[in-house]
DNA sequence: GTCTATAATATGATAGAC
DNA sequence: GTCTATCATATTATAGAC
């Protein structure tokens, strides 16, 4: 019954520690948040994992690799969790178009709800902000391209602003994606500039503040422009 | 007359080729903004330069120095360009209070305006974006110290926003940070996901829009939180 | 200031014992 | 699957001739 690539997280469920793949995982992605993909030598990320030198390349043939590997299960993560609340709000607006705002909120709402809570998404949401600027060029493609689950909200939020051309909802998806990025990366920045009056703890208080600033955005007025 | 540090941009000004200092600058951010920083070698660079691969030691000390050089230079003309706009603004105002959209436009403009003109300051903007990641402590730490120019727009936005709590300032302008590192890291991701329909390449459209958005969300009506 | 040659080290990857 | 030892290479930095 045992199958040699079980999907599920077995690991975790069993009640006991992770495997070695899934420790490997962990650890780069912590670091690669830190200090970017380039800046982490194997050598720093197996000592930090706990495991030996060698194990990287074993398990997943090599540095770049790990790094796809990586993306594809935060990606796969955090886009289940958004498509899940994007649905639930299609259909608690039975069949119609749910209000900006509720959109907004399944967007964000993942990333943050499980980045401060010592979950993973933050750390993949910091990496992949890193990462995208020192991958090798396989990674960032694959980045570039996978788009399909920012589609699902394009055309969601299309139907909500109908007066909105479509390329100006893709722009200011885009713009709201931006906005979440200056939660991963400057959050130091801002502290600073607020002389501390600024941080990540308050979590809902977050979530609500960057709803509101982005629903504001999309529900921009709209003046013809290029 | 000719002292050893002059400070102005004599070459360009003399008319001719730059200096080997500036060659470098140059070349450096170019490919630090494509690539970022550790990804980048003082070889694949030094040759992209045109310039031995002792020169980077020998003008700035090292490759470290090299990019807080770097940070130094694209800052002071990206805040310059910022302030005078404030100031302009501010003065248009006559001593009283700009408008929103006009402090806005202060801080977005140069960023773009001189971004896709072949001149620099986009990839001083993209290259940050990168190297915040894995640039060395030095450099990042003085990223997120050097908040002083920042300051003087949430001033300017706090005068003109004065139903917002202060902090509440800050995080907006924060999220307006990041709306524009959208249009330095991510444009890949955008003219896939609208089939090519979104690009940088009507500068004034993208100017309005991306002014029309912050000013959305800094106005965006205010909710008390956390 | 520029160049060549080279030092000193760190890196990703692999072979082979266990 | 894990470990040690090591290869082949690339890195930053520097010494010293010109």
């Amino acid at each position: 019954m045992k199958a040699g690539a079980d999907i599920a997280a077995e690991t975790e469920a069993a009640g006991g520690r992770q495997d070695t793949k899934e420790v490997i995982l962990d650890a780069a992605e912590k670091l690669f948040a830190e200090k970017s993909y380039s800046a982490v030598s194997l050598r720093e990320l197996t000592q930090a994992a706990g495991v030996n030198l060698a194990a990287v390349n074993y398990h997943f043939g090599s540095k770049d690799a790990l790094l796809i590997a990586l993306f594809r299960r935060g990606a796969i993560e955090l886009n289940r969790a958004r498509a899940r609340l994007l649905r639930e709000a299609e259909e608690r607006a039975g069949g119609g178009t749910p209000p900006v705002r509720d959109i907004v909120a399944a967007l964000v709402l993942p990333a943050i709800r499980y980045s401060f809570t010592s979950n993973r998404l933050a750390l993949y949401n910091q990496f992949v902000a890193f990462a995208r600027g020192d991958g090798p060029a396989e990674a960032r493609e694959m980045l570039d391209k996978e788009v399909g689950h920012l589609q699902r909200f394009a055309l969601s939020l299309a139907r909500a602003l109908p007066h909105l051309p479509q390329h100006e909802v893709y722009w200011r998806l885009h713009f709201a994606m931006g906005v979440q990025h200056s939660l991963y990366t400057d959050m130091k920045r801002l502290e600073t500039l607020s002389g501390g009056l600024c941080q990540l703890d308050d979590l809902e208080a977050v979530t609500a503040r960057v709803i509101d600033y982005v629903t504001a955005g999309l529900e921009a007025p709209f003046t013809a422009k290029g």
